[in-house]
DNA sequence: TTGTACGCGTTATCAT
DNA sequence: ATGATAACGCGTACAA
């Protein structure tokens, strides 16, 4: 409640001269600086942002869009956002993608946006990034000039994980996909079966699933009743595997054990299933650090700038070495 | 960029005829409105939060204080607290209890602040709240008839699973602690033993730990090297008691078999632990729609309120039935 | 029904 | 070294 002109008045002095004390200017008296100061400490001030933002035009506030706050998958990606955009002197709020909470971005009350919700509608992005706000996307998809990516290389990731399933012996391969309209589903799906290609000519079972745990324990029983015999399966995120497990186990099939079984992501819960989960693992903390480098990169250097992040392999008991 | 006065111009009015139009007074016609906002979206319109705040000094923005956003702990929480505030025409963000981030009360740029963040300093909110500013927090301790409190009934909890490991036949009791200046970590130890009194005079075992899965890996050591009879664990929450499972089986001591152990929390990984860990279990997501109606009747109808969310035992079979 | 003018809290320019 | 004042974008009381 208490503003600028209340120190002023207390200080007998004009407004300009607090502002000049407070911001540390040099145009005034040693004095006079710390008796403002004092008297700003005294009457508990801090500076309204709304109107220190309407004179500055930007705030140096970062906001990272995710679908909803319940899904704690992205919070490594969000750490790592956040600690690299501190050092560059933003803070990150964090926002669900509701209509509302989108507006902050034409609002200004944000001097750019990280958008890791895959459900932010494209026609918004391309809106609000023709009109020259500052947008990262965490997936690819929607391609424009304006606009940078940051995504993990599903193609790597994917190609690693069919190799793995290969060398373990696998001739039939079956996928079990996340939503048909989720990029990140197609692109591993589609680097999937062209690896696939290169070592069998046998066709692959595709199952389409929604990436959650309960859409995993679903498909297991599509997976239950096909013949055993040298199948492997590559769940395109670890979530799903996680639901085949339970689900196959139901239907008497030890996955890992009758059927190899590799995911994608390095999600916490896998190592604790048994077997052991294999999967493709990345730097989530990377992977957000690069996207906080790139939004400011668009802010101060006005260029932007897409980023692939590198997977790797984690080989666990779900894959069994070829005897 | 496009702001009001673009608009005003291209149609050929006041702004005021401009704001009347777009805030839906009765003071225009139809047609004007109509035709202004058209071009309002012709032009890509959104009104400039800074401005506006400073007129009607109040953003409709609640913020949400977690501790650090690598934590997906909180992520149901959260989500009770944003799909209630939403009802109640808020939006949601959420912030990290950085220096910076903090400041975002005084400088009103949220109506109101829930905070989970028990490291979010004591100074800063008996400071705050004494200013009027609208806080909830969801942890005991810190006591202000100014502040609101949601917290969790950690004696009702800590009852329970002294209770389920008594009758499992437990007579010596060890109890892991998380820090030592968590609140919630002190009044489950209190409860605790005063529960255990009603049943034994036995010495009780306090481990002090830190409410982490490495935590519980560590304190695992101490409780190898115990004899092991009529023993029983009360991991204060439900991260250390992985550790726990981690950590003893390198000594050859299988919990939730060997030794009965509970936690607290009902954390997601424990029913994939084997055999599952049984735990004390409360909503989430009910807690954070509790915070939500109560900083929106602290904003609305000018009063605080303190509320106890109530927990139940979930009874896994990490607590064998006594035979 | 529409236009003019002021105020919100801050920063910054220009005088003094 | 300090003060008066304009400007930022919006909402609204008041005048026309």
């Amino acid at each position: 409640m208490t503003g600028i002109k209340d120190i002023a008045k207390k200080a007998n002095v004009s407004i300009s001269t607090v502002s000049y004390a407070l911001n540390g200017s040099d145009k005034v008296s040693e004095k006079t600086r710390d008796r403002i100061t004092n008297i700003a400490r005294e009457l508990n001030y801090t500076p309204n942002l709304a109107g220190k933002t309407l004179k500055r035009k930007k705030t140096d506030i970062i906001g990272v869009y995710v679908h909803d706050f319940s899904g704690y998958f992205y919070s490594h990606v969000i750490g790592g956002i956040s600690s690299t955009l501190k050092k560059f002197g933003y803070e990150t709020i964090v926002c669900s993608g509701g209509n509302q909470a989108r507006l902050f971005i034409p609002q200004r009350l944000v001097d750019g946006a990280i958008i890791i919700d895959p459900n932010f509608p494209d026609e918004d992005i391309a809106n609000y990034a023709q009109q020259g706000y500052k947008i990262v996307l965490m997936w690819g998809g929607l391609s424009l000039p304006s606009i940078s990516h940051v995504v993990v290389d599903n193609t790597q990731g994917a190609k690693q994980a069919i190799d793995a399933l290969h060398l373990a012996g696998v001739e039939n391969y079956v996928i079990v996909t996340g939503p048909t309209d989720s990029y990140d589903s197609q692109q591993r799906l589609e680097a999937s079966l062209s690896e696939i290609q290169k070592f069998t000519k046998q066709p692959v079972t595709i199952l389409t699933s929604d990436f959650t745990i309960s859409g995993g324990i679903d498909t297991a029983k599509y997976i239950a009743k096909q013949d055993l015999k040298k199948i492997g399966i590559f769940s395109l995120n670890d979530e799903m595997a996680i639901g085949l497990y339970e689900g196959l186990n139901k239907f008497g099939v030890q996955p890992g054990r009758d059927i190899p079984i590799i995911g994608f992501d390095n999600d916490q819960i896998g190592q604790f299933l048994n077997p052991q989960l294999s999967t493709i693992d990345y730097s989530k903390k990377q992977w957000g650090e690069s996207a906080a480098e790139t939004i400011v990169s668009m802010i101060r250097d006005k260029k932007t700038e897409n980023k692939v992040i590198k997977t790797r392999l984690i080989k666990k008991s779900s894959i069994a070495d070829k005897e």
